[in-house]
DNA sequence: TCTTATTTTTAGCCATGGCTAATTCAGTGC
DNA sequence: GCACTGAATTAGCCATGGCTAAAAATAAGA
C-alpha cells in the first residue's frame, strides 16, 4: 500500500465513523472535522483518483473496500494505542486520546505488533470499542444506551463514547466503565435523570450523560452462589 | 513554542550534527537529507524568518540559540524513544533507529516524559550517544575512534555510529556496544586492520568499522581483586 | 589577473491541503 | 412549474516543501 498521508487517513476515518447504511454528506464532514466545505469536497475527489472512497458529486461519500481496511487499520492503531498508553503507560482518559490522535498515523506495522502482543491481544480498548483484526474484521458493538435502558432491566456496560474527556473521568468516578453490571432502578420523566444500582450502591445520572453510555443486556446464569450478571456474548463481523 | 512541521525539524536537526565549530554549507545539508540545494536554500530562508538559524547567502548556516534548543528537544526525543524502544519493547537496532527516526516528530512531553521515568533517567541512549535534558543541556561525546587508538592502549567504547544499522548488528555481535573494555594488540599499517582483545579474547576488526567505534581512554583503578578498566568520567557542557 | 570549476541561488514549476467568495444544484412550498 | 433555501461545488487564493534548469557568486588554478 502507498504511503498515505496523514490528512488522507484523517478524512478516511472520520467518514468510517459518519458512515452508517447510507451515504455520508459534505457537510457533516466538515462539521466533524472543523474544516471548510469546500475543503471536504476538494479531499473527496482526490480520495476518489486514490479509490478509496466511492463519490459522486452532490450524493455524499461512501468508502470502498480499500478505504475501508485503511480505515480499520487507522482505528485498530488508535484504540491499540489507547490501550497501551492506559495501561502500560498510565496516561489519563484526556491525554490518551490526544496522544493517540497523533501516534496513529506514524507508528509501523512493527510497533502495533509490539503493543499488541505486549498487552496480551486485547479485543477491546479501555473505552469498550472493539479493537479491529489485523485482516479488517471489527466486532459489532452495543447500540443501546443507558438512557433507553428501562426500569429494572440489568445491563453491563459495554463501551462509552469517546468524545469528551472531562465526561469519562466523570463516567470513571461513577464506576461506568466497560464490564460494569447495572440496573436502572428509576427513570424521571422529561428526560429527567436515572437512578441506577451498581456496585451494591445507588446512583443518579443525568439523561444526556447515561446516553453515553452503550450497553448490553446482562445475562443472568445460575450459580453455586446464586445469580450472576454476566456480559454478553459478542460476535466477529466482516463489517 | 509555536508548533513546528516535521520538515523544519529534520533540518534543524541535520544542522545540529553537521555544525561543528564552523558554519554548515547548503551542499553538505542537501547531501545528507538527500534532497536538491535549491531545496535546501529555499527551506534556510524560511528558517531565517523563524529565526532558528543564522544565515547569509553563500556563507552556510549555523543555529541560533533557539534553533539549538529546539533540535536538541528532537534529539532528546530521539534517543530517549531509541532506548524505550530497545530496552521496553525489544526492537532491534535497525527498527529502533527508523521508528524513532518517525516518532520523535510526533510525541508529547507528557509521552517524553513517562518513558523518561520508566526508563529511570537514563543519561545515554544505546548507542551511546547522551542524551540532551529538558533544559537543553548535553553531555559532551568522545571524539577519539577505535581506528586511531594506538596498539597497548586501553580504551573503553563510548558510542557508536548509529548510521548503518547492519554495521550496529555486526558491532553488537562483535561485542563492541558502549561500555565495553578493549585494548588494541596490533595495527596493521596501510589502514589495515586492528587486532584487538575485548571480554578475554582477542578478535581482528576493519579499519573502517574501527572508525565508527569512539572510545574514551580507560582508567585504571587497583582493587583487591586486581586492576580494572573503568569507563572514564563526563562533564555536562551548556553546547 | 583571468579563466574555469564548483557552489549556491534564483526562477519557475508541481502536489498537498487549507481558505473565502461566488455560483450551481436539489428539493420544498406555493 | 417557479421561486426560494440550504447544501455542495467551483474558482481562485495561500503556505509548505519538494523539483529542474538557468544564472550568479565564490574559490581555485594557470
Amino acid at each position: 500500500m502507498r504511503m498515505l498521508s496523514q490528512a488522507v487517513e484523517d478524512y478516511l476515518k472520520t467518514i468510517y465513523k459518519l458512515q452508517g447504511e447510507d451515504r455520508v454528506a459534505t457537510n457533516h464532514i466538515a462539521a466533524v472535522m472543523e474544516v471548510s466545505s469546500a475543503s471536504v469536497t476538494n479531499m473527496l475527489k482526490r480520495l476518489t483518483r486514490l479509490e478509496l472512497v466511492d463519490y459522486a458529486s452532490y450524493q455524499g461519500v461512501r468508502l470502498t473496500e480499500a478505504g475501508t481496511q485503511v480505515a480499520l487499520e487507522i482505528i485498530r492503531h488508535h484504540r491499540l494505542l489507547e490501550t497501551y498508553l492506559k495501561e502500560v503507560m498510565g496516561f489519563s482518559w484526556s491525554e490518551m486520546h490526544e496522544e493517540a490522535e497523533r501516534l496513529e498515523h506514524h507508528i509501523s506495522e512493527e510497533f502495533e505488533e509490539r503493543i499488541d502482543e505486549m498487552l496480551g491481544y486485547p479485543t477491546h480498548d479501555p473505552h469498550g470499542h472493539p479493537i479491529p483484526t489485523k485482516d479488517g474484521k471489527i466486532a459489532a458493538s452495543a447500540t443501546q444506551t443507558l438512557a433507553e435502558t428501562e426500569p429494572g432491566e440489568h445491563v453491563v456496560v459495554h463501551h462509552v463514547s469517546d468524545g469528551d474527556s472531562d465526561l469519562l473521568d466523570y463516567l470513571e468516578g461513577a464506576g461506568l466503565l466497560p464490564q460494569s453490571k447495572v440496573q436502572v432502578v428509576e427513570k424521571e420523566p422529561f428526560n429527567g435523570p436515572l437512578k441506577v444500582a451498581l456496585g451494591g450502591k445507588e446512583r443518579v445520572i443525568g439523561r444526556e450523560v447515561a446516553a453515553q453510555v452503550f450497553v448490553r443486556p446482562a445475562i443472568h446464569r445460575t450459580t453455586a452462589s446464586g445469580t450472576v450478571a454476566s456480559s454478553s456474548a459478542e460476535r466477529t463481523e466482516t463489517k
